[in-house]
DNA sequence: AATTTTCCCGCCTGCACTGT
DNA sequence: ACAGTGCAGGCGGGAAAATT
């Protein structure tokens, strides 16, 4: 007999049979009519050329087929009422999925660190990739599925079917050498016109909040270098007498690596959030969801 | 070409009844 | 008392048609 000619369901009517001993029985058991259950016998009869249950008196005795039959029922039974549908999915305990990150450099030297310490405490098989795609293939690569989750600062991210937590908010500082000879210890609006400034022009875009604001007050800098990496700054910074404008945990980040000055920025800077993305297809998924929560309750300042 | 909608056929169920 | 059968109604699945 071919599997698609049995239908599952009347395992379970070959099981409350064989329990029973009764096709009323049976009925009540299963919360089907006694009507329904006897179909259901002679449905099992069918498939598998044996009455399996013959009524000697008021009792239905299986047949030896029936005997072999029932403990070898019982077993599928149990294996899809337990290991089918009490699938949870997932369990980080165990998991060696690889997750891929779309982060930006100074992202990875921001948030990886933590957020691995964090990963491999409670999954440490997992394996992680982090990618630095274009705006323009951001989108489809998150909806490909191709990148997890997107953490940073993501303005392109605007399309329909995707989902976005705010996990913090940052705003900009300046950096510069400590002995750069036209800062002295407090940063003022002329210094900063008057400084030669270099600027990182990467995938994230945050810089053109700075230049947007900068044009709406009226202030003219002169960038003589741009740069596609935060992390050039590590080095050229304490060598010239450039200054950069960048996010706060840049400066921080860039001044745990080399010995330079973060400076208040002589006017109110623009503050932006730091959101992390996912695409609908991962909304639901218990590993997309656990991954989302660690990365929540790492960098947000109300997380736990 | 893929997805959605519509329609038809077959199966399941409950009721009523007969058989054991 | 309980198993089994026939019948009618309702529902679901699959195929075909329509739509995007």
């Amino acid at each position: 007999m071919d599997i698609k000619e049995l239908d599952m369901n009347l395992l379970t009517v070959f099981d409350a049979l064989f329990e029973t001993g009764s096709v009323t029985m049976a009925s009540k058991q299963l919360e089907l009519s006694q009507p329904t259950v006897s179909y259901g016998l002679a449905k099992l009869r069918e498939s598998f050329n044996d009455p399996l249950f013959i009524r000697i008196d008021n009792k239905m005795q299986p047949t030896p087929r029936a005997v072999i039959m029932a403990p070898q029922v019982k077993r599928v039974l149990e294996i899809v009422k337990g290991d089918l549908l009490n699938f949870s999915g997932f369990d980080p305990a165990t998991s060696a999925r690889e997750y891929t990150f779309c982060m930006s450099d100074i992202g990875e030297v921001f948030f990886l660190p933590p957020l691995i310490r964090r990963i491999w405490q409670e999954s440490p098989l997992t394996r992680l990739r982090t990618v630095s795609p274009p705006p323009s293939a951001l989108t489809a690569a998150l909806e490909d599925g191709v990148i997890d989750l997107a953490v940073g600062y993501f303005p392109d991210l605007r399309k329909g079917g995707f989902y976005q937590q705010q996990l913090f908010e940052s705003t900009f500082v300046c950096i510069a050498d400590r002995n750069n000879a036209g800062i002295r210890a407090k940063l003022t609006l002329k210094s900063y016109v008057e400084a030669a400034h270099v600027t990182v022009h990467f995938e994230g875009r945050s810089h053109e909040l700075i230049d947007r604001h900068l044009h709406t007050m009226k202030v003219a800098r002169r960038v003589v270098l741009t740069v596609p990496h935060f992390m050039t700054l590590v080095e050229i910074i304490p060598q010239t007498d450039l200054i950069a404008t960048v996010p706060n945990e840049v400066a921080l980040q860039i001044a745990k690596l080399n010995d330079i000055a973060i400076y208040p920025l002589p006017f109110e800077a623009p503050a932006f959030a730091l959101k992390q993305f996912w695409h609908k297809r991962n909304h639901d998924d218990p590993a997309n969801q656990w991954l989302r929560n660690l990365v929540r309750s790492t960098f947000q300042p109300d997380g736990d």
